[in-house]
DNA sequence: ATTATCTATAGATCTATAGATAATGC
DNA sequence: ATTATCTATAGATCTATAGATAATGC
């Protein structure tokens, strides 16, 4: 059953898609290739026409998901204008994130394993972080640059720590503490 | 070849000791059992006698993480008195500990799998999450007990996000920016 | 004719178990 | 006699590939 050249890519997209959702709620190692192609409404096989291999499209999806948290970001610039800190903060540190890590930030759901990972993925989420430093930079207060970046590296790195606590913990009210504690803080 | 009912202990412990380390060093999924038996000289079948399967291992070295950590901790307590503080993030975000996630914070390297692993494994995190957060508490600065109790969880919580970041990426002098400046920002 | 997808399977690996072995400990 | 460990293997799962199929696109 061969399909057209734009039904193909549109396949493709679907795969990555997929994918980069299915890391980030099951990890690397928690979905299969024959799986996530199923969930795509493919089957096994097709997989090798589209991706080298597992590991190419660990690379690939790593790169999607990092690209949609920054437009994410972007659009909160956008639209938040002032108060773009507080609303990146507030999205951040909230239970839906935190119960969709499929959605969510991949630095949170797979930044430990990633280090892990062939050197592709590794450089995706590199090029991730840096994006996300210079943009938060723009937007935390500081007098000068210098105090800036270094107010947006430790912002991120609370929230994407307090993420992985508020998602280990199995103790909802210690987990929503957590949020609460250090969204409000990151906001200051 | 049976053994003395004493070195069968120290087998058991030899294992767990093991697997605390490889797990946080690969991951729950990036060690297996004939492995992981191999590593402690012991045989594949063997692991069976002593423990119910993977994942009651993957919970009884999670414990043994969190123990080894509260451990370290309280070393650190009882031997800096009032540079606690100082003396545990300096500890924390040493490029050593990045270096050495098998001896270092299972929180940072097996967080987030952590959360998608069965009950006991969670929960032998949340107790370390709580003991933590309470030992924190006791040395972090602050007017009132509530003052404290936020300030310890921002600390952990940015400590956490900045060894996974620290990790995952693959620029030397980025990853030791992050520590650097977490490091010293979690001091004041 | 080309190629995107499908079916089927090879080969590797992983958890768990069965049964044998041999030394401990009553 | 009990039991800690070992050998061997069952059964499941995973990545990757080979070859067939059928519709696209020159």
């Amino acid at each position: 059953m061969r399909v057209s050249k734009e039904q193909a890519a549109e396949n493709r997209e679907r795969i990555l898609d997929m994918a980069a959702k299915l890391f980030r709620e099951r990890g690397f190692d928690g979905i299969g290739v024959a799986d996530l192609m199923k969930s795509a409404g493919l089957t096994h096989g097709g997989f090798y026409g589209h991706f080298k291999s597992k590991e190419d499209l660990m690379a690939q999806a790593a790169a999607r998901a990092v690209d949609a948290s920054l437009a994410g970001w972007n659009e909160v610039v956008a639209s938040a204008g002032e108060g773009a800190l507080a609303a990146y903060v507030d999205f951040y540190t909230s239970p839906a994130h935190r119960d969709e890590p499929g959605a969510g930030c991949i630095m949170a759901a797979l930044g430990a394993e990633s280090a892990r990972q062939v050197a592709p993925v590794r450089h995706a989420l590199t090029e991730g972080v840096k994006r996300l430093f210079e943009g938060l930079s723009r937007v935390v207060p500081g007098r000068s640059a210098a105090a800036r970046r270094e107010k947006a590296i430790v912002t991120f790195a609370s929230l994407v720590g307090a993420m992985v606590l508020a998602r280990v913990v199995d103790d909802e009210t210690l987990s929503e503490e957590i949020l609460q504690v250090v969204g409000s803080t990151a906001k200051r």
